[in-house]
DNA sequence: TGCGGTTCACAAAGTTCA
DNA sequence: TGAACTTTGTGAACCGCA
């Protein structure tokens, strides 16, 4: 990371603390995707899965900033650089269950609030 | 919050304890709210739907207390800002039946207690 | 020294009961 | 109806290991 170089968090643009999980975020991005993957939780977008990401907005719509908080890279170190790269379609080439798939971060909770390409 | 924020119910000028259902309310409005709202049902004003809230007065005329609440910006989680900041015609946009929309304290019920402009 | 994990006080939603 | 209470998620501050 160069220096003098912004430190903003990639999912909510609040003030970033240093990399977590691969990605510049936030200390509150930093534990909610903690939080998020280690329980393997599902969440429901009541919208159109694309709300906006913001620091006051964040708690709003768990789904979002769940989906944002992938969709920016981020994802347990556990094993495999992800098929992420590659879109959705990759990461199934993974091996293991799809729950530990998605515990490791690498994919969406079953196609309920995030559809794959 | 906004440092020193007055805490004072939005709706009657009561004392608040905090913010509920996205504004700064008091206990009493706070369930006020969630009942009305959850169980979708539908006050009438008794005079011409413009009666004062207050502390004193709140429990006089529920359709008018609900009135204000929806007027400050109450609204059950998980939606957003709703077409309320357009006026209620905006609201019409919001998908799922008049009812859901209701609940979810995106409009007010059908019509008998509140003119849409 | 940076980052993952833990702790814990706090905010807000729901619940109870006089 | 609403004061008091329970529940759950959040994030700032720590802690300890590379
Ligand atoms: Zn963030
Ligand atoms: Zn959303
Ligand atoms: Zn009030
Ligand atoms: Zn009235």
């Amino acid at each position: 990371m160069p220096e003098g170089e912004e430190k903003i968090c990639a999912v909510c643009g609040d003030r970033a603390t240093g990399y977590h999980f691969h990605v510049m975020t936030c200390e509150g991005c930093k534990g909610f995707f903690r939080r998020s993957i280690s329980k393997g939780v599902c969440f429901t977008c009541p919208f159109t899965r694309n709300c906006t990401i913001t620091k006051a907005k964040r708690r709003q719509c768990q789904a979002c900033r769940l989906q944002k908080c992938l969709a920016v890279g981020m994802r347990k170190d556990s094993k495999v650089p992800p098929g992420r790269a590659l879109g959705w379609a990759g990461a199934s080439a993974v091996q293991g269950s799809r729950l530990a798939r998605h515990r490791a971060g690498l994919v969406p909770c079953s196609g309920s609030w995030l559809a794959g390409p």
